[in-house]
RNA sequence: GGAGACGUAGCUUAAAGAGUAAAGCACCACCCUGAUAAGUUGGAGAAUAGAAGUUCGAGUCUUCUCGUCUCUACCA
C-alpha cells in the first residue's frame, strides 16, 4: 500500500492520463476484450468544428460510462468514434476565411482548391478534439482510427446506400418547390430549417376581373415577391363568398373577411356612398374559371405566354383542401412556383409550373423588369407598382414564424427546382414499427417524440447543389429524350463501367468521369449535386464497417445495440439513420437508444453571444463563473430578447445592451476562491453531469450543485485517505488476511451486505441504461453507508492504540468494500479509481492483479453476504439512535455526556434487535433493555412508529466522572488541534484541580486520559498551579452544585467571575463562584 | 395554425396507481468533531403558477387562464 496524495483531482487526473498513454492502457484492453461478446455501440459523430463545448462533453461523457461498463461486464465494445466531416458549416467558414461570399465566387476562385480547403480544415480539427475528448477521460476509444465521413472507404458505404434505395424504387427525381437558401444557393430538407419571428408585411391585393373591370377578386399575401410568378387564384367550392359594393367598384371576397377588412382595416362606412354594401352571396363553385388581369402583367410580360401556353392561366381554380375560411379574404394567391400546395393544385389544373426565380433567389428574365434583383429585396418595389396600378387595398404588418437556413441563417425561399429525393412516405408504416421495437431511454423520447416526427415524415431531400460534400451516384445520359439512369454504388463498379475511377471520390475529380450511354450512345454524365450531410452520418452503420469478409461488404450490417445522442437528433441522426436503413435494407439499425437534453446555463441556453457558454477547459481549470441571481435575471431576459431581435432588423437597441452585458460577463471570477480551490478537473463534472438530470432533459448547469458534487467526491477520496492511514498505523497486510464470515461483527456483516446490495442496484440501473439514477445510488452508499456509519462504526476499533483483536477482520472488511467501490466507481471516475488502484489495493490482489483497473471485471454480486434482514435491522436501529439524539438534545443533554441507561418499549412484537451495542454507543447509553412497561425513575422519554424510547437520567459515580473526563478530553485534544499538534505527537501535561471528586475522577481515569491525549507524562495534582506563560494553560470549568460536573462554557464563566448569575445547562441549578469548579490544563510538546 | 411538454421552499430537484407535500444546498440555533471544505438535532421557510370541476379526498384526473420552452406547418 502506497501513500495517497492529498486529493487534487486535476493533478492526479493529469497524471493518471500520461501513464495510461505512457502504459499503452488501451492496446491491453484491447488485447484482453473477448472476440465473440460484442456489445456493438456506434457514436453519433460529432461535427469537425474543432471545439468540444459542454454539451458534447457531456454526450461523449454518457458513452464512456456505459463503454467502460460494458466492458467491465466482458464485452467486446465497439468504440470507435466518429466525425462528421462535410456540408455546409466547413463551406460557410471557408468562405468567410477566403472571403468569398456565394458560389460564383467559389467557382472563379477554383472549385478543386475550394474543396482541397474543406478537406484540410475539417482533417486539421480531428486531432485537436481527439485530445479533447481523451482529456475528459473518454481515453479508450479508438481515437488513432476514428470512422471519418470523407474518407473514400465511407463514401462508398453512402453510395451503396443510393444503389440499395434506387433499386427499391425508392430513390427519384422530381421537380417540385423546396426551400432553398439564396446565400448558400441549395435546396434544403426539412431537418435543416430553423424558424424564427419575423416582421413582414402583409397585404390586400385585388385583381381586375376580365369579364367586368369594375370587378375585382380580393387575395391577400406575406410575401410580395411571388406576385410575379402569380398564376392562379385559389377559391374554396364550399365557402360562401359576396359581391361587396365598396365606393363604386365590386370587389369579391370570402364572407367571413368582410367585416375585418372593410370596417376595421380600412374604416369604411356600411350603407354611405363612400362606404360599402353588402351585395350577392354565393357559392365558390360559381367561380371557377372566372378570369383576372395579372397585377403585373406589363412588368412581367412572360404572364402572357403562360396564358397562351395554357388558358387556365389567370383564371381562378377551385380546392377545398387549401382554402380556408377563418384565414385571409377566402381567395388565395397562387403561385405553383413557390408553394407546395399552390403546386399541388396547379399540378391538378395543368397549369404549368413558374419559377423566374434562380438558386440565388434572385429573378431571371423571365421576370421582366424585375431581372437580377433579390426577391426579398423587390417586396417594397412591388408594394409601389401596386400602389401606382390603384391595385394595393391595404398594408399591414405581420409578425410570423418563417424559415431561415439552419447555417447561414438566411431568409429561405420557396422555389421549384429538380431534386432528388428517398421516398421515405412509402415506407412510413415499416418505420413506425420498426420504432415500436427499439427501446428508447426515456421511453416517451421514442414513443411520442420520434413516432410524431415519423408520422409526420415527407419525401426526403437528398440532393444538394454545393461543393463540400459526398457526390451523388448518379449518371445521366445528357440526351434528354433517353432518360438513361445509372446509380453506382461502389467504385469498383465505376471503374467497371467508366473504366477508370479517380483516386478522390470528391468533387470535381468525380464530375469528370463519363461514359457512353449503352442505349443511345451519348455521353453518360453525373448530375452535379452532392448528399444532404445528414445521410452521411446516417449510414454509419454499414459505411464505417469497412471491410468484412475481406472486402467491402456492406449488406451484412448489424443493427447497433446502443446509440446515445442529444434530444435535437430525433429530426437528425436519429431520423436520418432510421431512414438510410428502412430506404437501402427495409429493417432498423438500432435496437436501443438513449436520449439526453441540452446543457443550460442559468436557466437560458449557452450560447457565445450571451457570454454564458462554459467550456470545458473553463471546467477543468476551475474558472467557472459564478453568477448572482440579479445577472442570471438579467441573462434570461436578454436570451428572451436575442431569439426575437436576431432576425428582427428594427431591433438595435438590445443589441447594443447585449454587448455591454457580454463585456460585464466576460470577467471570469470565483466567489471565495479559496473555499473552493479545489474544484477543478473533470470527475466532477463526470460525476455532476449524469445525474444532474432526467433523461431526455435539459441539464441545468448549476455552479453550486456542480460544487455539492465534488463534496462528495471530497468525501470519497478522503475515506480512502483515511482507510489507508489507519491500515498502515495497523501495519495491516490485506493478502494476509482472509475474511472469516462467522467471526465478523454485525456491522461488519451490515456492510457486506449493504455493498452487495448496491451493486445490485447500480447492475440493474446500468443495465436498463438508467444512467441518471447512478450517481444518486453511489452518492448514498458513499455518503450515508460508508462515510457517516460504517467507518464511524469501526473507528474505535481499528485505532492502533486500542489494539483490538478484532480489528483486522474489520479492517479487511472495509478493504474489501473499498475495493468493490473503486470498481463500480471505474466507469464514473476513471481517473481518480485508477490512482486509488494502483496505490492502494494492487499491491495486495495477489496473482489477480491487473495492470489497471480498467482491466477488471466488474465485481459479482456476493449472495452469502446479502442479509436483508439484517440491513432492515441496521435501519432500525439508525431510526433509534437518530431519534434518542434528538431527546437528548431537547433536554439540553450533550451527546457526550452517558446517560445511565435507554429503555425500548415495543408497541408491538419488535424484530430481533442485534445491533443493542451500536445502539449503546451512539447513543452515549450505559445500557439498552426492552421492558414491556413503564420503568419509575428519573425519566424521559420520546416515541418512534415502533416503540416508545425512554432515557433514565439516574447518576452513577461512573456518569458523573465521565462527563467530567470526556468534556475534559475534548477540550485537551480540541487545543492540541488549535495550536497544530500532530497527531503523533507526544505531551507533557499538567492537570490541577482543588475539588476531591473531580481529582478523584481523573486519577480513576488516568491511563485513559494519557492515552487519547499522548500524554507521556501525565502529571495529576490537587492542587492549584501557576501559570507558565511557555507552556499552552487553559482552564476547564465545571459546575459543582448537587454533583452535577457538567462543563461549564468558557463565555458563561467568565461571566460567573464576574459575579454575574447563571443557569447550570445541565442541573438547572445557579452557579456562583464558589459553585464554579475548575481544572487547571498546560502542557507543552515534547522534544523527539 | 397544429403538437408535445413544463411551472412544487431562496436555489436544484423528489413525490407509480389520487391518501398528512419529500430531500439536498443555502439560512438560523444547538451539538459533535484528530479522515472530511465532513456530521447530528432542531428551527424557519411552499395554500404545489392561477381559477373552476370530478371526488370522501387532487401536486397527481378534466377544463380554462397566465407564464416559459421545444417541436412542427402548404401562415396563401
Amino acid at each position: 500500500m502506497k501513500e495517497l496524495p492529498e486529493f487534487d483531482s486535476r493533478a492526479i487526473e493529469e497524471r493518471i492520463l500520461d501513464w495510461w498513454e505512457k502504459e499503452k492502457i488501451y492496446k491491453e484492453i484491447k488485447k484482453a476484450e473477448p472476440k465473440d461478446k460484442v456489445w456493438r455501440f456506434i457514436d453519433g459523430p460529432p461535427y469537425t468544428t474543432g471545439n468540444v463545448h459542454l454539451g458534447t462533453a457531456w454526450n461523449k461523457i454518457l458513452k464512456d460510462y456505459l463503454i467502460r461498463y460494458k466492458r467491465m461486464q466482458g464485452f467486446r465494445v465497439t468504440d470507435t468514434p466518429g466525425y462528421d466531416t462535410h456540408g455546409l458549416p466547413i463551406e460557410v467558414l471557408m468562405e468567410q476565411n477566403l472571403g468569398i461570399h456565394n458560389k460564383k465566387e467559389i467557382i472563379d476562385y477554383g472549385l478543386e482548391k475550394f474543396i482541397d480547403k474543406c478537406r484540410e480544415h475539417a482533417e486539421s480539427q480531428i486531432p485537436k478534439m481527439n485530445e479533447q475528448f481523451k482529456r475528459l477521460g473518454c481515453t479508450f476509444w479508438n481515437w488513432e482510427n476514428p470512422y471519418i465521413t470523407l474518407k473514400n472507404t465511407y463514401i462508398q458505404g453512402i453510395w451503396w446506400t443510393l444503389k440499395e434505395a434506387y433499386k427499391n424504387g425508392l430513390l427519384y427525381q422530381f421537380y417540385k418547390p423546396q426551400n432553398c437558401c439564396p446565400r448558400c444557393a441549395t435546396a434544403l430538407a426539412k431537418h435543416e430549417f430553423e424558424y424564427h419571428n419575423v416582421k413582414d408585411n402583409a397585404i390586400f391585393v385585388k385583381f381586375q376581373s376580365v369579364e367586368d373591370p369594375k370587378t375585382f377578386y380580393l387575395i391577400w399575401t406575406t410575401t410580395p415577391w411571388t406576385l410575379v410568378a402569380n398564376t392562379n387564384i385559389m377559391a374554396n367550392p364550399n365557402n360562401e363568398y359576396v359581391e361587396m359594393r365598396v365606393k363604386d367598384e365590386t370587389w369579391i371576397m370570402g364572407i367571413a373577411a368582410t367585416a375585418n377588412l372593410l370596417q376595421f382595416k380600412l374604416e369604411l362606412a356600411r350603407g354611405e356612398e363612400d362606404g360599402f354594401d353588402y351585395g350577392r352571396r354565393f357559392k365558390g363553385t360559381e367561380l371557377e374559371g372566372k378570369r383576372y388581369i395579372h397585377p403585373l402583367i406589363d412588368e412581367v410580360p412572360y404572364q402572357k405566354e403562360l396564358e397562351k401556353q395554357q388558358p387556365k392561366v389567370h383564371t381562378i381554380v377551385l380546392s377545398s383542401e387549401y382554402v380556408t375560411e377563418g384565414e385571409g379574404v377566402g381567395l388565395v394567391h397562387t403561385a405553383p412556383g413557390h408553394g407546395p400546395e399552390d403546386f399541388e393544385v396547379g399540378m391538378a389544373n395543368n397549369i404549368p409550373v413558374f419559377n423566374p426565380v434562380d438558386m440565388h433567389g434572385k429573378y431571371t428574365d423571365e421576370a421582366g423588369i424585375f431581372e437580377g434583383k433579390f426577391v426579398h429585396d423587390t417586396n417594397e418595389e412591388i408594394i409601389n407598382i401596386l400602389k401606382q396600378k390603384n391595385t394595393l387595398v391595404y398594408i399591414d404588418e405581420i409578425e410570423h414564424e418563417y424559415a431561415h437556413c439552419w447555417r447561414c441563417k438566411s431568409k429561405l425561399v420557396y422555389r421549384a427546382t429538380r431534386q432528388w429525393f428517398f421516398k421515405t412516405t412509402e415506407l412510413n408504416e415499416l418505420m413506425l414499427k420498426e420504432n415500436e421495437d427499439i427501446y428508447w431511454v426515456p421511453d416517451w423520447a421514442g414513443h411520442t417524440n420520434f413516432r410524431l416526427w415519423l408520422e409526420n415524415l415527407r419525401d426526403w431531400c437528398i440532393s444538394r447543389q454545393r461543393f463540400w460534400g459526398i457526390p451523388l451516384s448518379i449518371w445521366t445520359c445528357q440526351n434528354e429524350d433517353c432518360e438513361h439512369i445509372r446509380v453506382i454504388g461502389s467504385a469498383q463498379e465505376l471503374k467497371e463501367v467508366a473504366g477508370k475511377c479517380p483516386e478522390d471520390l470528391h468533387r470535381p475529380h468525380i464530375d469528370k468521369v463519363t461514359w457512353k450511354c449503352p442505349k443511345c450512345g451519348d455521353i453518360m454524365k453525373r448530375i452535379p449535386d452532392i448528399l444532404d450531410v445528414w445521410l452521411d452520418s446516417g449510414s454509419v452503420m454499414w459505411a464505417a464497417q469497412k471491410f468484412v469478409d475481406g472486402k467491402e461488404h456492406y449488406d451484412t450490417w448489424v443493427p447497433a445495440d446502443f446509440i446515445l445522442e442529444g434530444k435535437d437528433q430525433i429530426r437528425g441522426w436519429f431520423n436520418s439513420l432510421l431512414c438510410s436503413a428502412i430506404v437501402s435494407s427495409k429493417r432498423k439499425n438500432y435496437n436501443s437508444c438513449y436520449m439526453h437534453g441540452w446543457v443550460q446555463s442559468h436557466g437560458t441556453k449557452m450560447s457565445k453571444s450571451l457570454g454564458n457558454a462554459i467550456e470545458p477547459e473553463d471546467i477543468i481549470r476551475g474558472e467557472v463563473e459564478i453568477l448572482t441571481e440579479a445577472q442570471k435575471e438579467h441573462l434570461r431576459k436578454l436570451a428572451a430578447e436575442q431569439s426575437t431581435s436576431k432576425f428582427d432588423k428594427t431591433k438595435k437597441k438590445s443589441k447594443k445592451k447585449s454587448k455591454k452585458s457580454k463585456k460585464k460577463s466576460k470577467k471570469k471570477y470565483i466567489k471565495d476562491n479559496r473555499r473552493w480551490s479545489n474544484v477543478k478537473g473533470i470527475e466532477t463534472f463526470r460525476f455532476f453531469c449524469v445525474g444532474g438530470t432526467q433523461a431526455g432533459r435539459d441539464l441545468n448547469f448549476d455552479y453550486k450543485e456542480y460544487v455539492d458534487t465534488f463534496k462528495v467526491l471530497n468525501t470519497f477520496w478522503n475515506m480512502y485517505l483515511f482507510a489507508e492511514e489507519k491500515m498502515n498505523l495497523n501495519d495491516f497486510k490485506p493478502s494476509e488476511v482472509t475474511i472469516d464470515y462467522k467471526q465478523l461483527s454485525l456491522e461488519d456483516k451490515w456492510v457486506l451486505s449493504a455493498t452487495n446490495t448496491m451493486i445490485k442496484h447500480l447492475t440493474e440501473l446500468f443495465d436498463k441504461y438508467y444512467l441518471p439514477d447512478i450517481p444518486a445510488l453511489l452518492q448514498n452508499y458513499i455518503l450515508n453507508d460508508l462515510s457517516r456509519w460504517y467507518i464511524r462504526l469501526i473507528r474505535n476499533k481499528i485505532d492502533p492504540n486500542m489494539e483490538d483483536p478484532g480489528r483486522f477482520q474489520s479492517l479487511k472488511v472495509l478493504w474489501t468494500v473499498l475495493y468493490q467501490l473503486v470498481l463500480v466507481m471505474a466507469p464514473v471516475n476513471p481517473m481518480l479509481t485508477e490512482e486509488l488502484y494502483q496505490k492502494m489495493f494492487k499491491d495486495d490482489l495477489g496473482k489477480n492483479v491487473k495492470k489497471s483497473v480498467h482491466l477488471e471485471s466488474w465485481p459479482d454480486i456476493k449472495q452469502k453476504y446479502v442479509d436483508e434482514k439484517l440491513e432492515k435491522e441496521m435501519n432500525f436501529a439508525r431510526k433509534i439512535i437518530d431519534s434518542i439524539r434528538s431527546l437528548k438534545m431537547d433536554h439540553r443533554i450533550k451527546l457526550r455526556w452517558p446517560t445511565k441507561a435507554l429503555y425500548i418499549i415495543p408497541k408491538e412484537e419488535l424484530d430481533e434487535l442485534r445491533f443493542i451495542d451500536i445502539i449503546q454507543q451512539k447513543a452515549n447509553v450505559k445500557e439498552v433493555k426492552i421492558l414491556d412497561k413503564m420503568p419509575k425513575g428519573k425519566l424521559i422519554e420520546t416515541e418512534i412508529s415502533e416503540c416508545k424510547l425512554v432515557l433514565d437520567l439516574e447518576d452513577t459515580k461512573e456518569i458523573q466522572q465521565d462527563r467530567i473526563i470526556k468534556d475534559l478530553l475534548r477540550t485537551i485534544q480540541y487545543l492540541r488541534k488549535i495550536n497544530d499538534f500532530n497527531i503523533e505527537e507526544t505531551i507533557t501535561l499538567q492537570l490541577a484541580t482543588e475539588h476531591d471528586f473531580v481529582f478523584q475522577a481523573l486519577k480513576d481515569n488516568e491511563e485513559l486520559i494519557a492515552t487519547k491525549v499522548s500524554a507521556e507524562p501525565l502529571d495529576l495534582v490537587n492542587g492549584k498551579i501557576e501559570e507558565d506563560k511557555s507552556q499552552i494553560y487553559h482552564e476547564f470549568h465545571l459546575c459543582l452544585n448537587e454533583s452535577c460536573y457538567a462543563s461549564v462554557r468558557e463565555k458563561h464563566a467568565k461571566k460567573i467571575k464576574a459575579n454575574k448569575k447563571k443557569q447550570c445547562n445541565y442541573c438547572k441549578n445557579q452557579i456562583t463562584k464558589d459553585s464554579l469548579g475548575v481544572i487547571q490544563i498546560q502542557f507543552s510538546k515534547n522534544e523527539k
